[in-house]
RNA sequence: GGCCCUAUCGUCUAAUGGUUAGGACAGCGCUCUUUCAAGGCGUAAAUACGGGUUCGAUUCCCGUUAGGGUCACCA
């Protein structure tokens, strides 16, 4: 037999962390076992559904490439849910019952009760093991607020059976409304599926991850520049382990050594730290040609040439941990050198030695420049390497890269030459001259 | 509070009766670079507590403590 697995958020927010996660556990496991990993949007409750949140769900599943097989929407299902309503009244294992409104207690509403005769649920989950629950304290539950307005746990339980889910992969928090769907579908006369609960992502105070107080929408991590690979990675770990030491995967050895029955049963901090490590070494495994058209998404709003641009990533490339870092460098002025005037301090261009010494290094590097082409870093760093060698490396390199730079920390000289161009770089060289001159 | 679940370095985790309790991130140190990063090397850091069972417990059992989940006419 086929399995089946599925998502089922409600579109009341934006798309979460831990339903990302969840989604990335079912499609592992789906795609493990030559299933099937279908997206159900519950949006059953009008009052807080909305389509921007719906529309969020599909853009950030495909951001991840966790993209299902099949979508459904559970609003549509509801002349299904009303006929099982009444068949279930009809047989007398549910019942209308005519009670002042919870809401409104001046009101008389007509709410579908389950009839439960107690005792013990026993499930097995593929995390948990054997978890029995007693339903008695239950009592006859709601499941509709009317015929024709079902109660989350009756929609799921029916959802479930009609789109033949095999396995309900979900968060812990689930846990505890498995007995009383696991009523419902008996009542039903439904199969039950197999069940995995899996552990919550928490917060670093240990207590549940808080929209107020840390990013927890898929869409944040995306704006701050995470690459949606290291994001997968890094939440696949969170909670399962391959039982080997290797930590980067690629899709296709996440697949193969997915072991659900593996998975932790405590809940796991959230990490951010460990993350940005994760976006480190998959921005490290971009091609030169992919990290620069990121990173240049990042540098449209600074004025600099096109030339300039596409050469200033070799000076961000390996600086930088998650894309949004570039804008944080901007801010900071870092790849000001690129583009504004500088501003020397004469005191502070010499470096360690007198200003004799330090022009004489500059004009010493002068026909060394104008030999070259300025191709890339490396040639313009044999050009001047074994003057410097002989000079004193910190001698000559000081003051070229301050006066390149007009900056305490930059990347190296020869980067920065090579980002500036010849004709600045020349440019640059002989102004501090100048300075020195006066 | 009732019920359910969980408990190894700060964090993610490995080791299910015998290990110097391993790895990764973060930290710290050294190195490379006369800048800042990145890189390389190294280092410190844990079995929540108390009882059992056992020749021997991180591992099995009980209790305590702590944390989480859930107890809706939300999902």
């Amino acid at each position: 037999m086929q399995i089946r697995t599925r998502i089922a958020p409600s579109p009341t927010g934006f798309f979460h962390l831990g339903t990302a996660r969840t989604a990335l556990f079912n499609w592992l496991y789906a795609r493990q076992q030559q299933g099937v990993f279908v997206l159900r949007i519950e949006d059953t409750d009008k009052e807080r559904s909305k389509a921007d949140f719906q529309s969020d769900i599909q853009t950030q599943l495909e951001w991840l490439k966790l993209v299902p097989d099949e979508v459904y929407v559970q609003s549509q299902n509801q002349k299904r849910h009303t006929a099982l309503l009444e068949s279930l009244v009809a047989s007398d294992r549910a019942y209308i019952s005519r009670e002042p409104s919870k809401e409104d207690p001046t009101k008389i509403v007509a709410v579908v009760r389950l009839r439960n005769r107690g005792g013990l649920v026993t499930f097995r989950d593929l995390i948990r093991g054997e978890v029995a629950v007693d339903t008695t304290d239950l009592g006859d539950f709601v499941i509709a607020r009317t015929m024709d307005d079902p109660l989350f746990h009756f929609a799921v339980v029916v959802d479930d059976a009609d789109e033949q889910i095999t396995h309900v992969i979900r968060g812990e928090d689930h846990v505890s409304n498995t007995p009383r769907q696991i009523l419902i579908q008996e009542a039903l006369g439904f199969e039950r599926p197999i069940y995995a609960h899996l552990p919550l992502i928490l917060a670093p105070d240990r207590t549940k991850l808080s929209k107020r107080k840390h990013a927890t929408s898929v869409r944040d991590f995306r704006a701050r520049g995470y690459l949606p690979d290291a994001f997968v990675n890094f939440i696949a770990l969170l909670g399962w382990n391959p039982g080997t030491e290797q930590e980067i995967f690629s899709r296709e050895e996440l697949v193969a050594a997915f072991n659900i029955e593996a998975i932790q049963k405590g809940g796991a901090v959230f990490n951010e730290d460990k993350l940005r490590w994760f976006n480190r070494m998959y921005l490290n495994a971009l091609t030169l040609e992919e990290v620069t058209t990121l990173i240049l998404e990042q540098l449209v709003d600074i004025s600099a040439t096109e030339g300039e641009k596409q050469r200033l990533v070799r000076a961000i490339r390996d600086r930088i941990v998650v894309l949004d870092d570039v804008k944080h460098m901007i801010a900071a002025h870092e790849l000001q050198f690129v583009t504004d005037a500088i501003v020397l301090d004469p005191a502070r261009l010499p470096g360690k030695q007198s200003v004799g010494e330090a022009r004489k290094h500059l004009s010493e590097l002068i026909p060394c420049l104008e030999k070259i082409a300025f191709n890339s870093p490396e040639e313009i760093k044999d050009a001047l390497w074994s003057y410097a060698e002989n000079n004193g490396r910190g001698n000559v390199l000081w003051p070229m890269r301050y006066a390149l730079t007009g900056q305490e920390k930059s990347p190296d000289p020869f980067t920065v030459a090579y980002v500036l161009g010849k004709e600045k770089t020349l440019a640059r060289v002989r102004g501090a001259i100048g300075i020195l001159e006066s």
